[in-house]
DNA sequence: TGACTATTTCACTATCTAGTAATATGAGGT
DNA sequence: ACCTCATATTACTAGATAGTGAAATAGTCA
């Protein structure tokens, strides 16, 4: 239709590599602006070798960019429609909160009666 | 700061649930309104199990609302802003694109001549 | 050059996830 | 009740990923 399989990957990248509430974190620092990889990833609680993974991830997926300065390396957020982005997400995480956390329904759905509170079963908590 | 550990989680989960193509396809098939979960797995080419695993996750994320109708179960955006967060991760997409894959860098950042071409070494393809 | 420092990479384990085939559940029709 | 269809769930395998600590790498300063 309007995207190509190759087109669908990169943005499933984008998507996934803010899909890790430690990646989340780093971002958050970096709102407020650059910062050295030693800092941010302490701000961000997390060891040396994770953080600097999850921030070549980022690179990778071009959320964040990178700088060298000396023997420090700044990474700052390399998409100004990056907080825009999470604001959205944000406010469709407060929508959704509103309601019951399951029953989440598009307009004018409403689920059977037979999976409301009939079978306890194993629904994947 | 604004967020809470556990929010964060959330909005994790929700990146986390539209960071796999296959997830995509099914959203962007219920872009043109709902549809039952067989002929939509058809169409996004899933398999019947993981076509339906895929959307327990839609759901669970409060991406898609589901709807019984008789023997087939119909599936829907749940929420409006869904469209619009996936035209900005779009925008992302192709403003990356327009620059070579890997050097995107935020404003006045550039990077340090020491990582450019000099160490091939094992780039995490 | 040589020591020092910030950062990245490696080795490893544990956890998670996608995919598939087979089975179970549940609603309708006969 | 039985049988059938649509969907969901369950093993199971293979591959990806997070987390950790030790070691290597790149850059700076004396």
């Amino acid at each position: 239709m309007w995207m190509s399989e190759e087109a669908l990957a990169l943005v499933a990248q984008r998507f996934r590599a803010l899909g890790e509430p430690s990646r989340l974190k780093l971002v958050r620092v970096l709102m407020d602006g650059e910062k050295a990889a030693g800092p941010l990833g302490e701000e961000a609680g997390l060891g040396q070798a994770n953080a600097s993974r999850h921030l070549q991830v980022l690179v990778d997926a071009g959320i964040l960019g990178r700088r060298k300065d000396g023997l420090q390396v700044f990474y700052g957020l390399a998409d100004p429609a990056l907080p825009e982005l999470c604001k959205v997400v944000c406010e469709m995480v407060r929508r959704g909160h509103e309601r019951v956390s399951e029953a989440l329904m598009p307009a004018g759905v409403q689920e059977s009666p037979s999976q409301r509170g009939k079978r306890p079963r194993k629904v994947r908590a």
